[in-house]
DNA sequence: CGCTAATCTAGAACAAGTTTCAGACTTGAT
DNA sequence: ATCAAGTCTGAAACTTGTTCTAGATTAGCG
């Protein structure tokens, strides 16, 4: 990685989904700016993955000058993790639709990342480019990170089929996201096969069982 | 990031611990130039995390010049991977002396990763700047990054007690290890508390007792 | 000791992320 | 329609990881 520049500019930004400066509503053309950005960023990624993702083809790509790209997109990583939520939010459109089938809990949830997977496995580089990313984002991308996280934490939830679940749950949740993060940069960067990610998935997806009420042998824990 | 050239030189290493090109064995002097780079490494991490550790600036405090530090490391990843290895040797070590007293496998985990936990906060950039590297490795790193993955596999076993872990037991420690990985990064990002890795850790851990056959509560699964 | 291959050094050069700047363009309000 | 403020553009500059080169040094060997 070249120059990364320490002082990663820190713009006082507040507002949820974009990234400029400011709070304030994008207009028309700047929407659609953004749009090219994140569709071109997406298109570099699907090609090479997070190398490939160059800023300066970025912007060219997608119409706009070098510092417009910076003041939509304060890094690079800032981009791409916009772009992950982008994704993730057709992804949970698409789960939305087919609801998982099977019995428990557990199963369901297993179901749905298996699922989930097996969409990024059609794209592997736009994976990597992304995870990379969302791994590699220091504090400056905390509130973009954390927003990421939230919407896996309700797909999974969604998954769960729960309405209130408990404190332990959502630890069992939690645990289940490190797992799903960790377990596909291990895929990504080759160290682990598909079907050790399965069975990964699976495994911690007991989790679950544990601290389902409704299950009888939970007693005695 | 600056210039990361994409062809990673990936040179036809193949022996264990040194980064040389070839699988010689290093001179004294060789050795010691090895060790202060690991040291300059480390030192630099401490102060400001990955960014502070500047391959310019690692060479000059090693007394090395640059093209021999990228001899010995061929990349910042590689490098800072390097470094966790070593630190990773010293903590086994030091965990070794005092072997976890809980009385169940996953408290005595629970307890041994708290620990490592704990080693890590006081020199939380140096942290930082190691766990970003392991997972911003590419495939280049990967057999390095695999053997930073057996040592730790190594270290929950041992805190297990256990000979001849079965299938699934393994199974458990790798989604522990993928928990782990994950929580350090939530930590290191600001998005998640000291408390919070806590509870992942405990939470994870519970896997185990799931898989522990002498568990009577384990007969229905 | 003298030779050869490998290693090391200093420093330039290159690549890509990031910053900066002057000038052109838009927007919003008057 | 007009003006000020805010945006966008194009291009250059700066930073830091990485590569390359020519010339010293060192290691091992006869």
């Amino acid at each position: 990685m070249p120059a990364e520049a320490k002082p990663a500019k820190v713009e006082a930004r507040t507002s949820p989904p974009p990234s400029l400066p400011s709070s304030a509503p994008l207009t028309e053309r700047q929407e659609a700016r953004r749009r090219r950005i994140l569709h071109a960023s997406a298109q570099l990624a699907s090609r090479g993955g997070f190398d490939a993702v160059q800023m300066r083809e970025v912007a060219e790509s997608s119409q706009v000058a070098l510092g417009t790209l910076y003041r939509y997109f304060p890094s690079k990583v800032h981009l791409l993790v916009a772009t992950m939520q982008d994704q993730l939010e057709h992804m949970h459109g698409t789960l939305r639709k087919k609801p998982p089938s099977g019995e428990t809990s557990a199963q369901r949830v297993a179901e749905t990342l298996m699922r989930a997977f097996r969409a990024l496995q059609r794209e592997p580089h736009l994976a990597d480019a992304m995870v990379r990313a969302l791994t590699f984002a220091d504090r400056s991308v905390s509130p973009e990170v954390d927003q990421v996280s939230r919407q896996t934490t309700v797909i999974i939830l969604d998954a769960m089929g729960l309405e209130n679940p408990t404190p332990e749950q959502l630890s069992a949740v939690r645990v289940i996201e490190h797992t799903w993060h960790s377990a596909l940069i291990t895929w990504l960067s080759g160290r682990a096969s598909i079907a050790q990610v399965k069975i990964d998935i699976e495994t911690v997806c007991r989790l679950i069982d544990l601290t389902d009420p409704t299950d009888p042998t939970n007693q005695g824990r």
